[in-house]
Formats: structure tokens, sequence, C-alpha cells
DNA sequence: CTCTTTTTGTACCATATCGCAATGAATCCT
DNA sequence: AGGATTCATTGCGATATGGTACAAAAAGAG
């Protein structure tokens, strides 16, 4: 556990930052940046504007707080999950299906990615939402193929690591669009399967 | 041509209606639906609010009535590339090459897909937005997946066109998601390129 | 106990937004 | 020409929005 520096001087918060940008942050994935206002945040988070406004800034720093969250836990949770010692065709299949069970996960309705789902609209108009997202898909393009470069003769033939790290990542971004669109779990679960053939090639009957 | 029907009652219209929703379209596609307020689009259609107003209803439907026109265009020109007699190999470097062209355009930086760029964010909490994207990926799918079931041999082993239909899809998706980001042209064009291989297969190298 | 420091809550402001009413202009029908 | 019909323009109003000022509250420091 993290021990408690020396309490600051004055009125303790009453608030958990982490649980409010957790809270905010679903509010963004349902409806978007732009159509979330502050009032929905204050609502879902339970504190007032004001207090919002002190612990992360304007509306858009917070949006860019909880984009930076999820930037971090897929690229962390992914590199852990490629870390596992095991045939690749094995890990591709349980990271996609993992990353189905996720994505249509919410309660207001499947809501996929946060990044892909609401940083794709933002990103022709707001810089900053565009440079997390670039650096997203640089990451996980990234990941995926230093993984595949390990084990490239599992790779299908005349696919080299190069081209699979994108396609892999071309999967998960299928299944965040499609998610959104309320696509059923069989469904997407096929469409991992079937990248997972793309990449690796037919499986082996024996 | 079309002739046009005996000319209505009263006073002309001013403006062409294909031409506004094109120049509406374009405000949407830079900066989602929630962002772009009547305003915006009044100024960029050149008429004032009363008149898109009376033209399409309120924001809401001429969004729809965007989606409806991308969606149909896309479907359209994809089924009509999808009809041309060639290698399949050859037939997607081509689609995919000129898909990154179409992605890539945009005076305010590269806007990628209009439906998978705005819609997506819409889709959870906006039920004719999710409706048209969903229709919008069934359709590509469709197509792709009618066209690879006539030429079955040229995927790759293994690969069936039920598997291959919508991972050429999600190479639509992955470009679009990643010209936001403003990838750059080569980078594009490479991932279809690997795409072509995934789906038909290492080409031949007589 | 008093002073300082930080957070919280209420109230507020300036502006933007959507949508529409009402008036003026252009064209057709008789 | 006169009336009917449709479109265009100005302007308005109710509300929502992002952001903030200010005073009350909660803690530590001396």
């Amino acid at each position: 556990m993290v021990q408690k520096e020396a309490r600051p001087r004055g009125r303790p918060r009453s608030f958990d930052p982490d649980v409010v940008l957790d809270r905010a942050r679903a509010v963004f994935w349902n409806l978007g940046y732009a159509a979330t206002s502050l009032d929905d945040l204050a609502a879902a988070t339970g504190l007032n504007r004001p207090s919002l406004y002190a612990a992360f800034g304007d509306k858009h720093a917070l949006y860019l707080a909880a984009l930076d969250r999820s930037r971090t836990e897929a690229t962390t949770a992914l590199g852990a999950a490629l870390g596992a010692e095991a045939p690749l065709r094995q890990l591709l299949g349980i990271i996609f299906d993992r990353t189905v069970d996720l994505y249509r996960a919410g309660d207001a309705g499947q809501r996929g990615c946060f990044l892909i789902g609401t940083a794709v609209t933002q990103a022709v108009d707001d810089a900053s939402s565009r440079e997390m997202l670039a650096a997203f898909i640089q990451q996980t393009d990234g990941l995926f193929t230093a993984r595949f470069a390990q084990d490239a003769t599992q790779l299908a033939p005349g696919v080299t690591p190069e081209m699979a790290g994108p396609m892999a990542s071309a999967t998960f971004h299928t299944l965040a669009v499609r998610s959104r669109t309320g696509a059923g779990e069989a469904e997407l679960k096929a469409i991992g399967a079937a990248a997972v053939t793309l990449l690796c090639g037919p499986a082996p009957t024996n």
C-alpha cells in the first residue's frame, strides 16, 4: 500500500479522484466528448462543477485524463497478455475473446473502446485528442508487431510481423466499431476467430 | 437528364438541396454531430436556419440524411468496384488504395469515413444513427462476402468467404480510424496491401 | 483559541444554442 | 392585375452551457 504522505494543510477532499475520473469517463464513453455537459459530469460523479474544475481543470482536460487512463490501461493489459508463453494462435484467440467481452459491457448499451468510440470523432478538430489516439494506435501496433517478430514462423505464409501487427490492431478497431452498433457476442467472437485464421493460417487438424 | 416536373406553385428555392446536404455533411464530418451547431451549418451552406429547417427538418434529421447519403454512395461504389472482372488480389488492392485516397481528403484535416468517423460516437445514445451504421456495416460485409464466394479459391488457404468479408470491412474501419489521426499515405496503403496478403495469401512470385 | 489553508456549495454571468413566429419577397394560377 | 402559395430573412425567446466569484465549512499550525 502507498503510505499517505503527511496530510496536506487544508480541508481534506471528500472524494477519490480516481473514482471520479472513472465515473466521468463512463459518461464520455456513452455520449462522446461534445455531447457531455458539465452537468452530466457533476451528476455522474456526485460532486459539483467547481470541485471538478479544481481537481481536473476544464472539461477538455478531464476528457484527456480519461483518454490517457484508457490508453494506459489498454496497452498495459495488452502487453501483459502478449507476454504469456503460448502459441500465437491461442494467445490471439484469448485476447480477441476478452476484448469482445470488455467491449460489450456498459449500462447504457455496448460501447466498445473508449478511445476508438469517442476520440476518433474528436480527432479532426482537437489536436490533443488526435495525438492521444495516434499514440494509442501506434503502441498497439508496436506491441503486436514485436510479439509477432518473436514467433514469425507461426504467422500465415507470406505474412510478416510488420503486416500482421497493424492488422491485429485493425481487429480491435472493427470490434470496437461493431460493438457500438449493438452487434452480438457470437458475431463479434467469430470475427476475432476469423482474424486469428487470417493472421496465423488455418488451424492444424491433428 | 431528369425532366423537371411541372414547377411547383410558390416561390422557387434559391438553393440546391443536394449541394446544401453536401456542405452540411462536410461540417458534421469534421466536427461530429454533437459539436456542430446550426449556426455552423447555416454558415457552411449559405442559407439561414429556418430554410435549413424547412428543407430537412431539425439538426438530427439533417444528420441522418447526410449519413444515409454516405451509406448509399459508399455501398454503391463498393458494389461497382467489386463487379469488375479481375483477380481478387488486384481488385482488393485497387479498392483499398482508392479508399485511402478518399479518406485522406478534407480541407480541415484528414477525416476518413463519415459514418465511422462520426456515427460510431453517436451510436450508443442515438438509435437512428446506430441503425444506420449497423446497416452500412452489414451491407459492406455482405458485398465483400458475396464477391469472395464467387472466387473462393483465390482466398488464402483455410479462409472462407464468411471470414474474409468482415475482415475486408475491418480494413475499411482501421483505415478510417487511422486517417483521422493524420496517418500518412504510405502507412495507410501498406496496411491495405497487408490486408490483401492476409485475405488472398502471398503474391505468386512467377 | 485563533489564523491560515484548502475544499465545498450556492449563486451567478455571459454566451451559445435550438427552434420558431412573423414579416417580406418571389413566383404561379386565374 | 390580383390572389394564392411557397420560400427567405430578421429577430426573438426559452433554455442550456461552460466557467467563475464568493462565502461557508473543515482541517492543521501556532
